[in-house]
DNA sequence: AGCACGCCGACT
DNA sequence: GTCGGCGTGCTC
C-alpha cells in the first residue's frame, strides 16, 4: 500500500515555506527581471512596511507574474481573507475577461500608489503552494537572463503543461428556445454551428474548437447568440486533478457479534492483508460490494479515505540486475567520479559500446544510497527504451521518466512526486533539466553532443547542457557529459582551459567492453561504382555484405541521412521541381501503399498535394522522383533481395505511441534482417545481432552551408557506425559517398575524433565561430515580405548603436529557406567574443521595434544559422 | 491570448 | 443611416 502521499506533499510544502518567504523577497530585484513592472511601488516597500505596521500588519496585496504572452511585469491583486499566499505560489487570477495562472512574487502591505483601489481584483485561488527551492528560483532567473527571455517563459518550460490554467469561452445550446427547423431560417455558418452543437451530447463546445472547425465561426456564434438559441459562458480553468482512490483501513479488530458472517469475512481478509487495502481490491478479493464495506465503516470497524495516487508511466517489469564488472578504464572513470565533491564538470569520452551506461549506473547507486537524487538526460526518450529498461532493472521503482510524450496527468503526477524529495533517478529529455528535484546529487547528460538538447522554438531557446552547467553550480553537484563524439564546446572547455581550473575533468573510455573491436569502416566511391556500370543505389560491396550477413543469420542497419536529401519530384524534360506553395522548398514524395495515388508532402508545413499527372510547366508526362528516402530504399531492397525482411524506421512508421519500442523489440527479436531508417537510428540502439551498417549516401550530411555541418556529419556517421559489432561478431560498416576524400569521411573511417576536432576547431577559431566566439541569431518572420525586411533593417540599425564596435553584426539577410508556411523569414547574426557576453545590453528591448505583424525570436547560441 | 473599443466600406 | 469587417491596446 502506498503511503498517504497527499498529506506528505503538504508537509513538505509547509516545511519549505517556513524558510522560504524571506529568501524569496530578497531575491526579487526590481531592476533585473521585472524592469517594466507597472507597480512602481516595489522599490519602497521596505520603508512603507514600518509606516503601516501599526495600522495593519496584514500583507493583503500580492504582486503576481501573470502567464500571458506578451505581458511582462507584475500585477497587483488583493488577498481574500480566506486565502494564504506565499511568494512562489502558483495562483490563479482574473485578468481581463479571463482567469489565468500566475506566480505570486511578493506580498505587500500597501497597494501601489498609482493604481485606483477599485481596479484591484482578488486572487482567485492558490493552485500549488511553495515548491520552488531557493536554488531553483535562481536557476530560472539566470536562464531567463542568459537566453534574453522573460521569466514567465522559462517558468512555462519548467512547469508541467496545464498547471498554469487558463479559462476558456464556451457556448452551449439553449434547447428550450430553439424553434423547430431552426437551421433553415438562419445563415449557413450559423446552421453549421447549430448542427455541430446538436450532434454533441451536451450541446456544448469551446469557441476555439468551433473557430478551428468552421471558417467565420465568430459571425455565426454572434448570430445564434442574438437569436437567443445559445448562451456563452466562461469556463474557469480546471486545474489538473490529482487522481484519487479510496483506501479501506481497519481501525477496530475487536470483531463483535453485530457482524454478519459476510462482514466478518471481509474484515478478516482485510486484516490478513495488513489492515489497509484499496477499496477496489478489497471488493475484488472478497467478491463483495461497496455497500458492504460502507456498512462496516458505519459500524466503526473501518475508515474509508481518499488517497492520491500517482499516474506514472510503468515500464515493463525488469528482472533485477546487479552491477556488472567494470573494465580498467570504466573502473578508473568511476573512481574519479566518486571522488568528486561539490560542483564539477566531467567529460566522459567513451567510444560507442564502451559501457558508459554502466558507469552512470554505478555512479548513481551511491548517490541514491546517500538519500539524494540523480537526473539523467537523454536525447529522445522514445528512442531509447533500452536505456530506461536498464535503469529500471537496476533501480526499480526509484526510476521515473519525464518527457513530453507523457500525458498531462502523468507529467503532473511525476512532477509532484519529484518535489517530495525521495531519492530517485529521473530520466528525461531536454525539459527534464528543470525537474524540481530538491536534493540533487548528480546530473548526467548522455550523448551530450546531440542537437535535440537545444530548443529552437518557442523561447527560451535554451540548451539543456547550459542549463545543466548552471544547475550543477547552484546545486553544488557534479555534471557528467557523456559522448562518443563530444561537442566541440565541451572538448574545447576541457582541452584549452587553464590547468589550475580543476572544475573540469576529462575521462576516457577508449575501448569497447569485453575487448570487442570497433567496426571496420569501408568507404565506397559512388562515382566509381557508376563508372563500373552499377546503377543500383547499393554498391557491390554493400550488396555482398548484405548477402553474407543473411547467410550467417546476422542483422543489419541501413541509414539514410534524410534531411537535405529527401525525395523531390522533378520533370525530366524541363527540370521543373514541384514546390510547396507556402514554403520555399520542394515537396517530398510519399509512397503510401501499392496502387495508391502518390502524395507529395511538405516537410516544413505539412502541405499535401497529389502528384500532378504532367509537368505544370511544359506538360511533359515524365515526372520522376529523385533522392532516396526510406521508402525508396526499402522498395529497392525488396526488389534486389526479396528474401531479406526489413523494417522501416522513420517518422512515418513511428508516429504512434510505443511504436519505437515495438519496432525495436521486433528487430531485436530477430523478426527482420534489416532496419531501414533515418537519424532516429543513430541513438542508443544496441542490438547484438547487428554486424552490418550501411550508409546509403553520406553526401546529404556533408555538403551544407551551416558551419556546424562538418561536426554534425562526423557525429552522425560515427554514431551510426557504432551500432555495428556490439555482440560477439565484429562489425562491418560501409559508407557510400560521392566525396570519399572529404576530411570528415576520412576521420570517421579512422575513428579519429582528436584529429577531426583539431582541424575543425582551427577553422572555427579563424572565423571566430563557437566555441571561440558566441552567436546570437535574431529571427524575424511575417506574412508581409516588405514589413519583415524593414523590421530586420531597423533592428539591425539599432543593434549597431547598441552594441560595442567589437561586436560583429551580420545581416540582415533573408534566411536560406526564405519562406515557411507563408511567412517570410529574415535574420540578423550577432557574433562576439565570449568575454563580451557580460556587457551585452538587454536585447529584449529590441522587441519594441517590431510591429505586431512581425514576430521576433532571439536565439542565443543557435545550432543552425542557415 | 481574449476582448474591448474604434474607425472605414457594403448594405437596408 | 446602420451593420459588421478587423486593426490597435489593455488587462492589476
Amino acid at each position: 500500500m502506498e503511503s498517504n502521499q497527499f498529506s506528505r506533499f503538504h508537509e513538505v510544502y509547509s516545511e519549505a515555506l517556513s524558510c522560504y518567504s524571506a529568501q524569496m523577497v530578497d531575491r526579487v530585484e526590481p531592476n533585473t527581471a521585472f524592469t517594466s513592472s507597472p507597480t512602481k511601488a516595489v522599490m519602497c516597500v521596505a520603508e512603507e512596511t514600518k509606516l503601516y505596521q501599526t495600522e495593519s500588519n496584514q500583507q493583503q496585496w500580492v504582486e503576481v507574474l501573470v502567464d500571458c504572452p506578451g505581458i511582462q511585469g507584475l500585477y497587483t491583486y488583493y488577498l481574500p481573507t480566506d486565502l494564504i499566499v506565499n511568494p512562489g505560489d502558483i495562483v490563479s487570477v482574473p485578468f481581463g475577461a479571463q482567469i489565468i495562472g500566475g506566480i505570486a512574487i511578493r506580498l505587500c502591505y500597501t497597494p501601489p500608489v498609482d493604481l485606483e483601489l477599485s481596479r484591484i481584483r482578488p486572487i482567485e485561488d492558490v493552485i500549488t503552494s511553495g515548491f520552488f527551492p531557493q536554488s531553483y528560483w535562481q536557476l530560472l532567473q539566470q536562464i531567463a537572463q542568459y537566453y534574453c527571455s522573460d521569466l514567465m517563459s522559462v517558468i512555462r518550460v519548467a512547469l508541467p503543461p496545464g498547471l498554469l490554467g487558463r479559462s476558456q469561452r464556451r457556448i452551449r445550446l439553449k434547447l428550450e428556445s430553439i424553434p423547430p427547423g431552426a437551421e433553415t431560417f438562419c445563415s449557413v455558418v450559423a446552421g453549421k454551428i447549430l448542427r455541430l452543437l446538436q450532434n454533441q451530447a451536451e450541446g456544448d463546445y469551446s469557441v476555439n474548437y468551433l473557430k478551428n472547425q468552421i471558417k467565420g465561426a465568430i459571425r455565426g456564434i454572434r448570430e445564434l447568440n442574438k437569436r437567443g438559441w445559445i448562451e456563452s459562458y466562461l469556463e474557469p480553468p480546471r486545474p489538473i486533478q490529482a487522481k484519487l482512490k479510496t483506501a479501506v483501513t481497519l481501525i477496530n479488530d475487536n470483531f463483535l457479534l453485530d457482524l454478519t458472517s459476510r462482514q466478518g469475512e471481509v474484515l478478516q481478509i482485510l486484516k490478513n492483508n495488513g489492515g489497509e487495502i484499496w477499496l477496489t481490491e478489497l471488493i475484488q478479493l472478497c467478491r463483495t460490494t461497496p455497500a458492504t464495506v460502507k456498512k462496516l465503516a458505519q459500524k466503526g470497524y473501518v475508515t474509508l479515505s481518499e488517497r492520491e495516487i500517482l499516474r506514472k508511466e510503468q515500464g515493463i517489469a525488469q528482472p533485477q540486475d546487479i552491477p556488472k564488472k567494470l573494465n580498467q578504464a570504466q573502473a578508473k572513470a568511476l573512481a574519479s567520479i566518486q571522488n568528486l565533491t561539490g560542483t564539477a564538470q566531467i567529460l566522459l569520452h567513451g567510444v560507442t559500446g564502451s559501457g558508459k551506461t554502466e558507469v552512470y549506473l554505478q555512479a548513481i547507486a551511491p548517490i541514491l544510497a546517500a538519500g539524494k537524487s540523480a537526473l539523467v538526460l537523454v536525447p529522445e526518450i522514445g528512442l531509447t527504451p533500452q536505456l530506461t529498461d536498464r535503469f529500471r532493472a537496476r533501480f526499480g521503482e526509484q526510476v521515473c521518466v519525464y518527457h513530453s510524450a507523457l500525458s498531462d496527468g502523468e507529467r503532473y503526477d511525476t512532477w509532484r512526486q519529484m518535489i517530495q524529495g525521495e531519492p530517485q533517478v529521473v530520466i528525461g529529455t531536454r525539459s527534464a533539466i528543470f525537474a524540481p528535484l530538491p536534493n540533487l546529487g548528480l546530473i548526467v547528460l548522455d550523448e551530450e553532443h546531440d542537437s535535440s538538447f537545444k530548443q529552437t522554438s518557442p523561447i527560451p531557446t535554451y540548451h539543456a547542457r547550459k542549463v545543466a552547467q548552471v544547475r550543477s553550480q547552484l546545486e553544488n553537484c557534479p555534471l557528467i557529459l557523456g559522448s562518443a563524439t563530444p561537442s566541440l564546446e565541451s572538448w574545447e572547455q576541457i582541452n584549452h582551459l587553464p590547468v589550475e581550473n580543476s572544475e573540469f575533468y576529462y575521462l576516457s573510455l577508449p575501448e569497447r567492453i569485453q575487448a570487442r573491436s570497433l567496426p571496420s569502416i569501408e568507404i565506397v566511391d559512388l562515382r566509381e561504382e557508376l563508372n563500373r556500370g552499377n546503377r543500383s543505389i547499393f554498391s557491390k560491396s554493400l550488396q555482398s555484405a548484405l548477402v553474407q550477413m543473411k547467410e550467417r543469420g546476422q542483422q543489419g542497419i541501413l541509414f539514410i541521412p534524410r534531411r537535405g536529401h529527401s525525395t523531390f519530384v522533378s520533370c525530366r524534360s524541363c527540370g521543373y521541381v514541384v514546390e510547396c506553395p507556402h514554403c520555399d522548398v520542394s515537396l517530398s514524395y510519399h509512397y503510401t501503399h501499392e496502387g495508391a495515388t502518390p502524395l507529395l508532402r511538405c516537410h516544413y508545413c505539412n502541405y499535401v498535394a497529389l502528384q500532378p499527372k504532367q509537368c505544370p510547366e511544359c506538360e511533359s508526362p515524365y515526372l520522376k522522383f529523385f533522392g532516396s528516402g526510406t521508402q525508396k530504399v526499402t522498395q529497392e531492397l525488396n526488389k534486389l533481395f526479396p528474401n531479406l525482411k526489413c523494417i522501416r524506421f522513420d517518422s512515418d512508421t513511428t508516429r504512434t505511441k510505443g511504436a519505437h519500442r515495438q519496432l525495436l523489440a521486433r528487430f531485436a527479436a530477430g523478426e527482420a534482417d534489416i532496419l531501414v531508417g533515418t537519424q532516429m537510428l543513430t541513438k542508443g540502439l544496441d542490438v547484438a545481432g547487428v554486424t552490418v551498417v550501411g550508409v546509403v549516401a553520406a553526401d546529404g550530411l556533408l555538403h551544407r552551408s551551416d558551419y556546424r555541418a562538418g561536426e554534425r556529419a562526423f557525429q552522425t556517421l560515427t554514431q551510426v557506425a557504432g551500432r555495428a559489432g556490439r555482440g560477439e561478431e565484429t562489425g562491418r560498416v560501409i559508407i557510400q559517398t560521392y566525396s570519399p576524400e572529404h576530411p570528415v569521411i576520412k576521420a570517421v573511417q579512422e575513428h579519429d575524433y582528436v584529429s577531426f576536432s583539431n582541424t575543425e576547431l582551427q577553422q572555427r577559431a579563424e572565423l571566430n565561430y563557437p566555441p571561440y566566439g558566441n552567436l546570437i541569431l535574431i529571427k524575424f518572420s511575417g506574412v508581409e515580405e516588405k514589413q519583415v525586411q524593414q523590421t530586420a533593417e531597423i533592428v539591425a540599425e539599432r543593434c549597431i548603436n547598441l552594441l560595442s564596435s567589437q561586436t560583429q553584426i551580420l545581416g540582415p539577410a533573408p534566411a536560406s529557406i526564405m519562406r515557411i508556411a507563408r511567412r517570410y523569414r529574415w535574420q540578423i547574426l550577432i557574433k562576439f567574443a565570449t568575454e563580451e557576453k557580460e556587457q551585452l545590453p538587454d536585447l529584449n528591448q529590441l522587441r519594441s521595434l517590431c510591429p505586431q505583424s512581425v514576430s521576433m525570436v532571439i536565439d542565443v547560441d543557435p545550432m543552425n544559422i542557415d
